[in-house]
DNA sequence: CGCAGCCTTGACCATTATCAACGCTGGTGG
DNA sequence: CCACCAGCGTTGATAATGGTCAAGGCTGCG
């Protein structure tokens, strides 16, 4: 929490991305969004801050003294095993919402992958923001059942699908969460590492890689760089995704 | 939906269950909890119901019209694959809540493992409620991010876990969740099946068994009967589940 | 008593991890 | 401007964890 850089700004850039804030569904338009006096409401609460790649927005046991809302670039947030084994939990993108605690400490880490933005709110003005909003809390329910059954939908992916299916999955999935994407869907900007895409999946990078280079050599994807590609067939993909090859 | 024995009754279990309400952690202090006051509002929108082993509460895919809260017994909750593959996303018992949807459907399927009871509340009339009672928000909101919170604990010990560690940290973390537990907490009750705990874990029943007779063999627990056992060594039994052995 | 369903155990196999070497790329400093 | 180096990614050989297939045992119920 004292490598980051904060700047108090009005926090302009959450405005756009609140809308599908915390999404993790597909359909950005059924996440609960709140008009523009409640987001003026909010800014007043927020402070924004720039982060570098690698910067800590939330470590593992510290005290849950903040909530987050992602205005731009991408995150990680992962739990970890005592012997340094590591599981990447989710990547957040612009308009994502992270923070939420029950206990009085986090449970989980998040790292900036690229340099990216995020607002910070203290937790405790949150909460009687919350309290006293209706709305605010509506759409906070809202994005936290979309995150839940992301949750699930990955348990399903680590439990029960092969290396090649969650690869799948997870190519199809990827453009639906980063509102950067630059050009048409099929497009896919990969901002993490080879490790972080393992770590997300429960494979090794040398697997990551294989698959990928199998999906490139049977013409389903098509490498445009190290972080990008470009899915040549998506109904095969889709096909592969869910088992059906 | 069309196989379950709906009564109409005061749904009173819920109350002393509802404390703990879809707490997926070890500290169920820290959920938000109703008064009675409250509670006797909830109970004139619900139905009691009374499910037999296997009955369906909620069919991936239909629409999500109902919720409930499940009051004594215990309910499994799982996405399939289109092949049949399973992945068991939670147990459930005396006091979790379920059925909470982001779109017009369930992105998941629930059944009841043993004879059990829920009360189950008309979608519409419930999100009504809610709206109208902040408190009850607040309590779901803080039941969510609960289960959220387990969910990316189960992502670690799908993603990262081996078979070893996956099943002490089930017969660890499992009590904490059944309120059912006949005595001390090193007492462990089973109500599903080892297909179930496969599935639940990532894993084959095979290998549920064959880890199971290894533990039993080494002294860190002895099995009572086939759905019951006692942990003879938990310190043993904790560094298992963290992989520290 | 017999059967069905669930569980356990054993033999073998396959997917994926591990270990190792090499290649690419981008940044830095001579 | 080029050479070197570090970090990341790819590829190959080998190993191990857990899956698959198969047989047999236990238990409860009709």
């Amino acid at each position: 929490m004292f490598d980051i850089n904060v700047l108090p700004t009005d926090c302009a850039q959450k405005r756009a991305a609140n809308a599908c804030s915390g999404c993790g569904a597909r359909e950005h338009s059924v996440c609960g969004a709140l008009d523009d006096r409640q987001l003026d409401r909010l800014d007043t609460l927020a402070d924004q801050m720039t982060l570098q790649p690698g910067d800590v927005l939330v470590r593992q046991g510290d005290p849950a003294n903040h909530l987050f809302n992602i205005t731009s670039g991408s995150v990680r947030v992962y739990r970890l095993l005592p012997d340094g084994r590591r599981q990447i939990t989710g990547f957040l993108f612009a308009g994502d919402f992270l923070g939420l605690a029950t206990g009085d400490t986090y449970a989980f880490s998040a790292e900036a992958i690229e340099t990216s933005t995020a607002c910070r709110f203290r937790r405790n003005e949150y909460r009687d923001e919350v309290r006293n909003n209706p709305a605010l809390e509506a759409a906070l329910l809202d994005r936290v059942t979309h995150d839940l059954a992301a949750a699930q939908a990955q348990m399903l992916l680590l439990g029960r699908k092969t290396a090649q299916e969650r690869i799948a999955s997870f190519l199809l999935d990827l453009p639906a969460h980063d509102p950067c994407r630059p050009g048409p869907a099929d497009h896919v900007r990969l901002p993490m590492t080879r490790a972080e895409i393992a770590d997300y999946l429960g494979l090794t990078i040398e697997t990551v890689s294989r698959v990928l280079t199998r999906f490139k050599t049977s013409g389903v994807i098509r490498l445009l760089s190290l972080n990008e590609l470009r899915i040549e067939d998506p109904a095969r993909l889709r096909a592969i995704a869910e088992g059906e090859i």
